[in-house]
DNA sequence: GTAAAACCTATGGGTAACCCATAGGTCAAG
DNA sequence: CTTGACCTATGGGTTACCCATAGGTTTTAC
């Protein structure tokens, strides 16, 4: 197999990626692949391989698809991206350990409710019509808004 | 106010939500308003109101609207939903730990990364034009499938 | 009384990172 | 020479909404 001529599923191959996820980060601009003048088929070089690498590497660490466009673009003109780089990571890790504390809140709500309708008979429709468990689940939130005549 | 015949952004005061929202989980099936038969607004009763706030209940337990649609077709039908919610719970549940792990093991490859990338210079681009803070940041899975010719 | 503000309607497009279906062209092997 | 496996481009779907537009309605104010 000629690594300087791979095709779209080759390279897929290589990266451990589906095709369809290199067409996506070619439409994207992440790739830039010449075509074969005779059939027009997408032609992928090593340096493509390598980028489809550096992608991979990115991914895992968080950095998005138009991130890693940028970080691609700056790079490919010769920029230094580090700082680019070091700035992206420093501003998503603290929304990253946000959503980890917003997932674990979950988590606990759902294994709390659990716990608690352990002993609850399963409603039985009687008109209210709404599932009983998930009515019972105290409301974070209550309605406390200026002028509401419905209590709870 | 007569809570009996709100108007949308009625509704989404009493719920906490933008009016945006309730038209959308009016078109997702979830609340199912009658019209002014004058001018077509969409009325909505005490009732919805009900739905609603049932429905930012089930929400915050980590229900898909999807899946709150089905839970108010069976309370809607007769059917009691507990085992239905019950079994949505249970099988939710290792998703989100899961989920929080990834997002663990992100976090902590990122940090490392920080960490790691202290002392090391800003790339100058020469040739590689990659950026060296992420192509050194090592692979999980290795490029080791069946016959490939280049080796990292 | 009327004009502006504030509300309503329906439609359609955007988000993130892909996945999938379709229709039609290309290439290798039997 | 016909399969089957590949390629192409296009467009639609996923989630839970948000926003823009254009046009009709209701309320408020002068
Ligand atoms: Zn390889
Ligand atoms: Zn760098
Ligand atoms: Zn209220
Ligand atoms: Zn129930």
């Amino acid at each position: 197999m000629a690594l300087d001529a791979m095709k779209v599923s080759e390279l897929a191959r290589h990266g451990s990626v589906t095709a369809e996820t290199v067409r996506h980060y070619t439409r994207e601009g992440l790739l830039a692949p010449t075509r074969h003048p005779d059939n027009g088929y997408q032609l992928f070089s090593t340096t493509d391989l390598e980028r489809l690498h550096f992608i991979q590497r990115a991914r895992k660490l968080g950095f998005s698809v138009a991130e890693i466009r940028d970080i691609l673009a700056h790079a490919d003109q010769g920029d230094s991206p580090c700082p680019l780089v070091r700035d992206l990571l420093i501003n998503r890790l603290p929304q990253i350990h946000a959503r980890i504390a917003e997932l674990e809140a979950l988590a606990h709500r759902m294994e709390q409710a659990l716990e608690s309708w352990q002993d609850m008979p399963d409603g039985t429709p009687d008109g209210h019509s709404l599932c009983r468990l998930i009515e019972s689940f105290p409301e974070e939130t209550p309605c406390n808004h200026a002028p509401c005549s419905h209590k709870r």
